[in-house]
DNA sequence: TCATATATGTCAACGTGGCTGACCTGAAAC
DNA sequence: GTTTCAGGTCAGCCACGTTGACATATATGA
């Protein structure tokens, strides 16, 4: 069953250890989306809306293309979701100057405000567990969740983040493929 | 908006890093869960049923209430799931001898099978993440991760879940609620 | 200029896995 | 022994994924 032998591997790799990181991750994001699902139900919206509110505020002017690509999923279930929210009034889709078939979206003043609300809640969550586990190990957590991302997107979380920061509006990480 | 004041605050509860971490648990998660799908699929089990495999196989002889509690689904959610896996011999369910009314679920030798096949491929990512993030920033990812579980069940992720570990069938955060 | 290949986005139909509501059954209480 | 209740099931619905077929826009080449 490919099991790992205990003697050569450090403590923390056992197979206990490893299944309560599972059943921890299992958990813990269980409950961080929870969080957000009571004040999306009440907007009329689902988990897939927020994901695309989410990524759109943080990226204004993102094609549906390089969105599809963030949320891994395909574009017919995407397109829904956009539908919905653009019938809302929650964002703008505007066609491309250079090429015409692209979409870009933007939060209008009313998805920015129901994204805040929604997300506000999961980033107090975060705030909440990162205060009480203190700086290094958040410094943990970010470099276990690194190593569970695949592929490209890896890189988006490297060390030089910070310069990406300092230009909202790019996807280094998603524009590149 | 409620922002984080950032005079009042250690740098890591900024709201860009808090947002960093959102989406990290959010690629991390997508891609975590993505890597047993490929075999789930194969099986013809869905998510849920790889779920309800894992903490039967985790829990021999739990209640199908306890189990409950556990995925926070609807009891109409998860019979559905155990009914697949009972027509697929995957599963026994026997009633209690004290109370006639639970079943007791345990995996028979092919339902033990395709839990390992399946979650292998997990704890093999999730081993591959530690080893390279190395044993204290496994020790923050849990830290934050446990910080951000709700309300009971934090409890048992507390400090001395070795003591839970020695005895394999007990439940102690679920049967005493 | 028009035929076609390619990229992008949409429409229709379907599957999984959540949900609520109504109901059945065994155990316990009066 | 009827009632009450917890545990479990059956039926039907919804959110949100999927695939397949199609529409539109740009680029390419005769």
């Amino acid at each position: 069953m490919a099991d790992l032998k205990p003697g050569f591997n450090p403590l923390f790799l056992r197979e206990e250890d490893l299944r309560e990181g599972m059943e921890l991750l299992f958990f813990a994001y269980r409950d961080f989306v929870a969080e957000a699902d009571q004040v999306l139900s009440r907007c009329g919206l689902g988990r897939a809306h927020h994901r695309a509110l989410y990524f759109i505020g943080r990226h204004p002017d993102i094609t549906v293309s390089e969105l599809l690509r963030l949320l891994r999923v395909t574009k017919q279930s995407l397109s829904r979701v956009l539908g919905d929210l653009s019938a809302q009034g929650m964002i703008t889709q505007k066609p491309g100057l250079r090429d015409r078939r692209r979409r870009h979206l933007a939060l209008t003043p009313k998805g920015t405000e129901i994204e805040h609300e929604v997300t506000e809640r999961q980033r107090a969550s975060l705030a909440r567990a990162y205060r009480q586990a203190g700086a290094e190990a958040v410094g943990g957590f970010r470099k276990v969740l690194t190593g569970l991302i695949g592929g490209d997107e890896r890189k988006r979380f490297a060390a030089d983040r910070i310069a990406e920061a300092s230009r909202p509006g790019r996807l280094p990480g998603v524009a590149g493929r």
